[in-house]
DNA sequence: TGACGTCAAGATCCG
DNA sequence: CGGATCTTGACGTCA
């Protein structure tokens, strides 16, 4: 089994996206952007390969207008050589890796520019791959699409359309159930008529399901029988309501003692799981860790160097739980430290806990930095007691100071990210 | 015509 | 001038 995270990397450095407008779209723009892009892409690779994920979902932004007529280069041979070492490292790990075109590709569009748009940006995805040099087992993800006042219609065209998809995209693509129109049902159908795989996403079936109710473990089951052998093991999208926010919407992190009752109804390892949470990689790594029997408390003891003052800053009490759970380095539950993460990362803080967690941090530069910088920082401080200003002109300070005094281990916490 | 979702770019404001 | 904060962009469908 592999567990996996979208997209973006929080907390480290130099894994950004960049884009610009079309307006400034020009060639020497993009090709700079693609540079940076790439050069992104590759440390969140190294970042998975360091943290043990083994399931990863490519940004649709690493080639800004990756499948439109602005975009003029051959990215493919201008950093054939950057992306051949990437893809190398994917394989050598035994990384997964997909890309998932959003909303606004719709390939059963009734606007035929549209649909064509759609099998433009779906040829830009699967490049990506093929570039890499990554089998048919890494694949592209998309919705159904549009209803347009007749499903049956409308199902039809996709079909129709699927047939505008060159092979190697056929052989990258797998269908998904949304949050508003096509249900689980209705993709398993096309699926099974297409010979397309299917994604069971939990938190969609949630809000748009079938009129035959059937358990989540019911469909998985019957989905798993549209991943072919070429196709890998089956793979399913996991996320959690965000509590008090619109149906639909993803948390900011993954409840462990939720995902575990998930984990363990599911009982299958042939399966991989791609999380779709506001934190990525965070509660990827935190979920791999709750699923890892034998699980070295060197790994908790390194998740905790990250977040302990982010806990600070929001529970003192909380934080020194955490340093008391963390004493008994036989008798240790991954699931109860997370467990405390949690309830400390929901606690609200007050001032008290802001300044605590600051005067911390700046303890790693008092005997560095200068008188300059010294009354800067009190300065702010003294603003931010007095509501003049918010907690962030502090914090953005210290990391500034902590990127001028290389502070090896702040650069590591997740302080600055959440 | 605006909401939807996403989040960096771009614009503007502030000291 | 630099940093903080607000607005726009880019996409297609649907109410």
């Amino acid at each position: 089994m592999r567990i996996g995270y979208a997209c973006k990397l929080i907390g480290a450095a130099n894994a950004d996206m960049k884009s610009c407008t079309l307006k400034n779209a020009s060639s020497e723009k993009l090709t700079e952007l693609i540079r940076h892009n790439i050069n992104s892409l590759n440390t969140m690779i190294d970042y998975n390969i360091e943290n043990n994920i083994k399931l990863f979902r490519i940004s649709s932004d690493l080639i800004p207008f990756g499948s439109s007529e602005v975009n003029k280069i051959k990215w493919w041979e201008t950093f054939s050589e950057e992306i051949r070492c990437i893809g190398n490292k994917i394989k050598k790990s035994s990384m997964r890796v997909s890309l998932h075109p959003g909303q606004y590709t719709v390939l059963n569009s009734n606007n035929k520019d549209v649909a064509i748009k759609a099998v433009e940006e779906l040829v830009y995805h699967t490049r990506i791959l093929d570039s890499l040099g990554v089998n048919s087992q890494h694949k592209v993800v998309l919705h159904i699409g549009g209803a347009y006042d007749n499903k049956r219609l409308s199902v039809e065209r996709f079909a129709e359309n699927y047939k505008l998809l060159p092979d190697n995209v056929k052989k990258r693509l797998v269908i998904e159930n949304d949050d508003k129109i096509y249900n689980i049902e209705e993709v398993l159908d096309i699926g099974l008529k297409l010979s397309i795989p299917v994604i069971f996403d939990n938190l969609h079936h949630q809000i748009n399901y079938p009129k035959q109710k059937m358990s989540h473990a019911y469909w998985i089951e019957q989905c798993k029988a549209t991943w072919k052998n070429e196709d890998g093991n089956q793979k399913i999208h996991y996320s959690q309501q965000a509590e008090q926010k619109k149906k639909g919407s993803h948390s900011d992190f993954i409840s462990i003692n939720q995902f575990m009752r998930f984990y363990e109804l599911l009982g299958r390892n042939d399966i991989d799981i791609m999380l779709e949470v506001k934190d990525k990689n965070l509660s990827c790594v935190k979920c791999i860790n709750c699923t890892t029997k034998k699980l070295n408390i060197n790994v908790l003891e390194k998740e905790w160097s990250k977040y302990k003052y982010t806990i600070l800053e929001r529970s003192n009490a909380i934080y020194q739980e955490i340093i008391e759970l963390l004493k008994d380095k036989q008798n240790f539950s991954a699931i109860a430290f997370y467990n405390l993460l949690e309830r400390g990362l929901k606690s609200e803080g007050d001032s008290g806990s802001f300044v605590n967690a600051a005067l911390h941090i700046w303890s790693y530069f008092e005997n560095y930095a200068t008188e300059k910088e010294k009354i800067n920082f009190f300065k702010y401080l003294e603003n931010y007691q007095n509501q003049k200003t918010g907690i962030n002109t502090v914090k953005n300070y210290l990391k500034k100071l902590t990127e001028k005094y290389v502070q090896n281990y702040l650069m590591n916490s997740l302080y600055f990210s959440i």
